[in-house]
DNA sequence: GGAAGCGGCCGAATCGTTGCGAAATCCCTT
DNA sequence: AAGGGATTTCGCAACGATTCGGCCGCTTCC
């Protein structure tokens, strides 16, 4: 039924260790040789095995990605620097959603490396003991992507999710802001919610302000928390002037919570986040974001990988990308 | 270096063969020999390869999707869909991005084939000759996914754009509005472009009404496309009434320019689209859709292939899913 | 008491490649 | 014409599982 290496062979009257040669391009045969194979590749219709491929080369040109939740777009474009960069050095991608479940997400690791994946990069809010376990039976390189390890063991790229914080609250207390309120994360996400909290944190303790408890809100980084969170501050005697958001789409929530009541942004209130993903420029008023390059991070990390995959060696293993204020129109001036 | 089931079978004092079953589940195993089994699998920490396994076995448990653009909610909620059957059968995703350009299409379809995968999903506007080519040539199950072939040898699910268009514009129709501009997407494109502008030419005609050279606008699907057309419609003399866009996104772009030249979005320009991606409900105002249910679309072409890929008789090799009207704020009575 | 049936296990072939040592061939040089 | 170093090509043993025919030992039945 199916046609095999050994099929050419005899076909074009050479050893299979030929056809093998000239399927993976080896300089070592002669041209008319190689003439004759292609041939009968074509001849035959003959398509290479990548299974027995894996089995005898024991590499798989496969490298396995978990990311924790494919319909957000930010995680999307990640996936897409990824991809481009595989591509480029000729490897497939085997994309395993998580579903953000810890439990899932070790479940996944495990079927990539029975896969004989060649590389893995991981995608996840925390790295736990049991990440690690997993991680560790793992004899193939592995990269933390848009993700950190406390433990500071595995390479990683990721950006300053508490300097993007940082600079993006300082925006506000630039325009003269006193009163900011955050909308954050889960304080036990490491990244999103907790590192960014603490650059609002910091931001306001270097301007002498302190973080009021009723100032911050937690959402779960959907646009129906943003605009829930909104209402909480609006309701609020002493309501914020600014409102700082870990995300983009809760962020477009409260400014629309705000249009609701019959406000506006950013007149009555100055609006900032933290993505930059793309509805943040099809918004009206358009929001102003610290951006975070989430191809390159896809792109850097991919790279890193292959290096690591062809046992180059690699000067860094830690990358943080610069993230990057763009100024749009949800931000003014407090006076 | 790494542990083979013949180690496992050594240690637990038993023939590959048996372990082999054990760790299939094979029920013709003592339980007593399964427990010697599985602790010398505990004790080396055995995991089985799954390529060596693909070989002998010629399955590999994996299913190649080929999608057009990652970075798209849509086709990332269909993504989502297949995903969760997938994982429901313990079916792998090898998913590859095609970034809409059909010479990628036909490779990847080739490498995914080359895999070994079980079965295939293809996603992408349309299927040429190459396509059809490609697809000969495997000996798995192919179904197409949110794509039709005219030829329709292939399994397919899809919603039918045609009609949803048609029931979107009657929505503008119904409202009293005679003066209806299209946004539309490439006539070449079959789904989104050409069925979609049928809809809009049967609604009209059927509605007694021609349609106008001057207001159909082709885009590119983006928000920038929308903006841009708009621009276009508001320059005219007869200026239109309402907008049907083929695309939530360029929707949004024409609600945005409307509201930057002053006028109001439904009060000055009824805009209904068709898709309703999660964007649609998070604008003000909020966007009226004929909605495709994405995330089933995925889900149901996963089911249809693992019956496929396990040879079940199925009653039905083409679905079409239903749409539906979602009545929202873009849209009012014209006087 | 022997044939038949059966659960449980073994041995070995097999899947379709790659990779390596050795053999064959070629091209110069002397 | 023979020797010698490159090039090419061959043959075959892996790679790590599955699978199937068959054997072993035990029960069951007549």
């Amino acid at each position: 039924m199916t046609v095999t290496i050994y099929d050419v062979a005899r076909e074009a009257g050479v050893s299979m260790a030929t056809v093998s040669r000239v399927v993976n391009n080896n300089p070592n045969v002669k041209p008319q040789t190689r003439k004759k194979v292609f041939e009968a590749i074509e001849r035959l219709g003959y398509r290479p095995n990548a299974v027995a491929r894996g089995l005898a080369s024991k590499k798989t040109t496969t490298v396995g990605v978990v990311i924790p939740d494919i319909s957000n777009t930010l995680f999307a474009d990640v996936a897409r620097g990824i991809e481009d960069i595989a591509n480029m050095y000729h490897y497939n991608i085997i994309l395993c959603n998580a579903d953000k479940k810890k439990e899932k997400e070790v479940r996944v690791i495990n079927t990539l490396l029975e896969k004989q994946v060649d590389g893995l990069l991981f995608m996840g809010g925390t790295v736990t003991e049991e990440h690690r376990e997993a991680f560790n039976t793992a004899n193939v390189p592995i990269v933390l992507c848009a993700t950190s390890d406390d433990k500071g063991i595995l390479p990683e790229v990721d950006i300053d999710h508490e300097a993007a914080a940082y600079d993006a609250v300082n925006v506000l207390l630039a325009n003269g802001h006193r009163k900011i309120a955050m909308i954050s994360g889960t304080l036990q996400d490491s990244a999103l919610g907790f590192a960014r909290y603490q650059g609002y944190k910091r931001a306001l303790e270097q301007a002498g302000l302190t973080v009021e408890e009723s100032y911050v809100r937690a959402g779960n980084y959907r646009y129906e928390s943003g605009y829930e969170a909104m209402g909480y501050f609006l309701s609020l005697d002493d309501r914020p002037t600014a409102i700082f958001s870990a995300t983009d789409e809760m962020a477009i929530g409260a400014i629309h919570r705000i249009q609701d009541e019959g406000l506006h942004v950013p007149e009555d209130f100055s609006v900032i986040s933290v993505d930059n993903s793309r509805i943040a420029s099809m918004v009206r008023p358009t929001l102003s974001t610290a951006a975070q390059p989430m191809y390159d991070i896809g792109a850097v990390s991919m790279r890193l990988l292959t290096k690591l995959m062809n046992k180059e060696s690699v000067e860094q293993t830690k990358y943080v990308l610069p993230h990057e204020i763009i100024n749009r129109k949800s931000v003014a001036q407090f006076n």
